[in-house]
DNA sequence: GTCAACGACTTGTATGTACAAGTCATCCTG
DNA sequence: CAGGATGACTTGTACATACAAGTCGTTGAC
């Protein structure tokens, strides 16, 4: 299981970023001095700056060499399906406190989501999440059946979901994450601890396989005084692959979040 | 100005994609096919394969051929940062009613947004927006007064500022997007139309050049029955890249938008 | 009939080469 | 001294080739 040349690479190459082994605004070697040094043809190398261009890292273009970008470091997809990932990223305590699981008939509405049966069978469950102890996220998740039913014999305050999945061997390939805000119901306002109606921020989520089976779909309520979602994306300028990249970073604000005030 | 073949390569793809001449659940065909068929060899095949992925278009992985997915067709960069353009792409009707544009010495937080001296000026505008004639969401947004000037003296109810700056040859190249819900403060009330208090989503971005230098910072806020924001992310195929390709869509929902209620 | 092994096919990775196109510092001209 | 032309350097695009690694249908043994 050796990893290939050009994660490798990219790996490097981050390292030394974060590092400040160069300094933001500096420009990184060309990449025919990268070629010499790590005695590798262009490919690698091209595909390793890429993947840095797209977690926003480095910017440059036709002609001009890359440059250090004063960026977040944006961690890749676990980023912003794992709650957890998320928090240890920017420095914060998760915790969790599952509310109840069920199997049960879901709703019509999450049926149809997922693709299921009007009468099969799902697996349900309500999470309130925290941060450095205090509530930030209620989290209403729905999986099939076959996906979530050894989630019903897991001890789910412990840990992340999302990584127990993963090393079952479900593939959590895609998601689409839909964002608006919403009045506080009662449970709201009782488990995160704010008053009825105040605003949350809502994030409804699908989340598919490779081949585009929906797997599991979410309904997230973020106290917005201690918890925002934010994502980078970048014009794809771009090498060896043509792509829009973007990079998600899940940050948590501070509560004392600095307003943008407006004009 | 010839563009790229590989370029020209996804767009023919895409078109044979949305045009149905290769169903949802349907393979392309192989590299090698396409290859042949085009008579190009096949880096630019995998360039133009890569940016449907990243795309969410189709999917695949190694030694199984890519397959359509059952995906909304995402535009890239430009269709999170021009909410006109993502009501085209929706099928809606933007529109636009400025309020105020000025040039001003901006909010502290503001200018330290965009890393300008405590007394630079800039230009702000407050614009509501509107779908298909209702209000939808009002727009704080701050331009460096390098950027913004020419501003002042076109015509903002006409249509897209991004497409505006895009022409001028303003290079935006990258964008920061925090999330979070706010209450209505009065004036939100009174353009939108809602009740004070009432839960907004607040979207506030930063959007950069290629270098990493702030232009524009801005921040929005939408009525949750009439504008939502969806993005995608794919875990990136091939391999780990750390790096999460997202593509991402603006949608406008409708205002019966079905809830994904809860356990 | 079931299941394992095989083999054809496909995508992922890597190298090498070549040229086009853009950037930037330097030099030269006026 | 200012400003434009030049040329070295850099990235973008494209082709050809080779092999590794994974998938999947078929064949063949049991």
């Amino acid at each position: 299981m050796t990893t290939p040349l050009h994660l490798a690479l990219a790996g490097e190459l981050r390292q030394r970023i974060r590092e400040g082994h160069i300094a933001v605004g500096e420009s990184l070697p060309s990449e025919a001095q990268l070629c010499q040094e790590f005695s590798v043809s262009r490919g690698p190398i091209r595909q390793a700056l890429a993947a840095l261009r797209d977690e926003g890292l480095i910017g440059g273009g036709k002609g001009k060499r890359p440059v250090v970008l004063d960026a977040v470091p944006s961690q890749p997809f676990e980023s912003f399906l794992s709650f957890t990932r998320r928090a240890e990223i920017t420095g914060h305590v998760p915790g969790q406190r599952l509310q109840e699981i069920a199997l049960r008939r879901p709703d019509p509405t999450i049926a149809a989501a997922l693709q299921l049966d009007p009468d099969a069978l799902a697996v349900q469950l309500l999470r309130l999440r925290l941060l450095d102890g205090r509530p930030a996220m209620l989290e209403r998740m729905t999986y099939r059946e076959e996906i979530g039913r050894p989630l019903l014999g897991a001890d789910l305050d412990a840990g992340s979901i999302y990584a127990y999945l993963t090393e079952q061997g479900v593939d959590l390939h895609a998601a689409r994450h839909t964002f608006d805000a919403v009045a506080a119901d009662p449970t709201d306002a009782r488990l995160l601890e704010v008053a009825e109606e105040s605003p949350l921020l809502r994030e409804r989520r699908v989340t598919t396989d490779s081949v585009g089976t929906p797997l599991e779909c979410s309904e997230d309520r973020y106290r917005p005084d201690v918890a925002t979602v934010t994502v980078s994306n970048t014009r794809s300028s771009r090498a060896d692959l043509t792509r829009t990249g973007s990079a998600w970073t899940g940050e948590f604000a501070p509560s004392s979040a600095a307003e943008v005030a407006g004009a």
